[in-house]
Parts: structure tokens; sequence; C-alpha cells
DNA sequence: CATCTTGTTGAGACCGAGTATCATCCGACG
DNA sequence: CGTCGGATGATACTCGGTCTCAACAAGATG
């Protein structure tokens, strides 16, 4: 499996001790999580890392494709950790927060159909759900 | 056409001074527009209003479907007058950041198949194209 | 292995969006 | 016109995120 620290690896930066951490910390997130999250997490430990870093790293993880960034529909972002790099999307859980990959979504979404009506040259696309996941229903 | 200020006054709360000023206001507005937009039009004027009121009285319009939030890619917030109560999606221009309103978009998105693939719920979705409009891409 | 360069770190100040508090005020209604 | 409960606004506060800058360490080079 193509872990978060192969990833950060891979892109053309600096493999530090923190980083690894954080991408270590990033892989065994169960669901989405915010960088309060990481940031609580991290300044329990021996060695806390810095605020800043938990921020920069955010955003080298998310520029990489590591993590993806989600908008809640409380107006707060949380991110998650995107297994493959593949499209996909996301359902959010409104009760428990849960966050679902959607990758095979795009179905009805025809692009050229859109770029015609809308007179916009579509570039990029975000899709999200919000609803009660299968646990929560029961 | 109905506008702010009658939507507001067909709510069932108080039509006051600031609201009032506040609803013309967002009627006013050619384009997308953040709270902080409000606010610094607003404490121009001679009679200033509160920074805690435009936000109350943006939730409050929020609340009534005058106005929708959307969440623009980098991460903070804006709003747009929403004409009509139904519901639409959203273009929005990555170059000058002008949103389009997209009426009859959901032609793809089979929501009783996404339930069952996802196992979710679903209770809203939220689509938001990102591209070059007509006038940026000249 | 020693050194050097440059990207990275972390502490803390800073910023800006949004919220909480609470005394005052005023819109709606009798 | 008087009442009263919702609305206002000044201000303090919280919190997510950024900026700055001196100290540091990753990795290249000899």
């Amino acid at each position: 499996m193509t872990n978060a620290v192969d990833r950060l690896n891979q892109a053309g930066t600096r493999l530090t001790e923190p980083r690894r951490r954080l991408a270590r910390l990033v892989d065994r997130q169960p669901g989405p999580f915010t960088a309060a999250d990481l940031l609580s997490t991290v300044e329990q430990e021996s060695r806390p890392i810095g605020r800043a870093t938990v921020f920069r790293t955010l955003a080298l993880l998310e520029a990489e494709g590591v993590v993806e960034r989600i908008d809640l529909p409380n107006g707060d972002h949380a991110y998650v950790a995107c297994a493959g790099g593949r499209h996909h999307h996301h359902a959010v859980c409104v009760e428990c927060g849960r966050v679902t990959d959607l990758p095979d979504l795009d179905v009805g979404l025809d692009v050229a159909e859109l770029s015609r009506r809308s007179g916009y040259e579509i570039q990029a696309h975000r899709i999200e759900l919000f609803g009660r996941c299968a646990d929560c229903r029961r």
C-alpha cells in the first residue's frame, strides 16, 4: 500500500522527522480529521511539533494528493486521507461526521454539456453528499 | 421580483432598520460577496451597523433561503443572493471569482442509486464547479 | 567524514472571521 | 400609548490559520 510517508518521499521535498511523524499520523486516522485534531495529538507527544509545521505539512500533503480537504456543512474544514490518487467524491454523515469515499460517482455529470450551458470552461468540480450513514440509520 | 426585504418580511421575524438596510444591500450585490464586504460597506455609512448584527442577519438570510453560502476553493466563505428558492448549484470562476447559478443541474445525479451504493440516506448535496467564466476566457 | 547550502522548523506575534455577553433599545401588538 | 421580548451594538474573546525570523538539520558535495 502506498502510504503517506512513501508518497511524501517521492515528492521533491525533504523527508524530515516532523513530516514523517505527521504522515504516519495521518495514515492512522480512521476517518476525517481537522488540523486541530492533529495538533492536539501531536502536542501531547514527547517531542511536540510546532503549530505552523502542522499546517504547513497538511498543505504539503494536500498538494501531493495524499489528503483532501472537505468543507463540512457547518463551515469548518476537515481533511481525509485519500488512498489512491484517483478522482472521487465524498459522502459526509451529518450525525457522526464520518466521511466515505465515492470513487465512481461522475457517472451522471456531463462536463462538456455543463461547459456549454454555463459558458464556463470547467476545470474541476466537487460533489459533496450529506446524509446519515449506514450505522447511524440503525 | 421577490427581493430580500420582502422575503424577510414574510419570515416570522422583526423587520428592523438594520435588517432592512442589509437586505437591500444584499439585493444590490452583483455577484458573490463575503461578510467582510458587507461589513466594510456598512461601516462607512452614516449610521454604521454592528459587526455582530451583520453576521446574525446573514445567518438569518441564509436560513430564509435568501442567500446561500458557498465555499470557495481557497477555503473562505462567500455568499450569493439566490433569486428563487429553487434548488440549484453554482459555478465559480477561478479567475474573477464570479459565481453563476445553475438551476437545473441535477440531471445526472440519481439520488436513489447513490443512497443504495453508499449506504447513506442522502439528505442534501452540493455540487460546485470551478473554471473560467465566459468573460475570462476571452 | 567534514562541510556547506538551502529548505525546514518552532516560538511567538499577529490577523481576521466569527461568537458570547449584556445593557440598551425599538418593533409589533394589544 | 405602554409594554415586552426580540434585536442591537460595543467590546471582549475564541480559534483557525499565517508571518517572521533565528536556529537547525537533510542531503549534496568534496
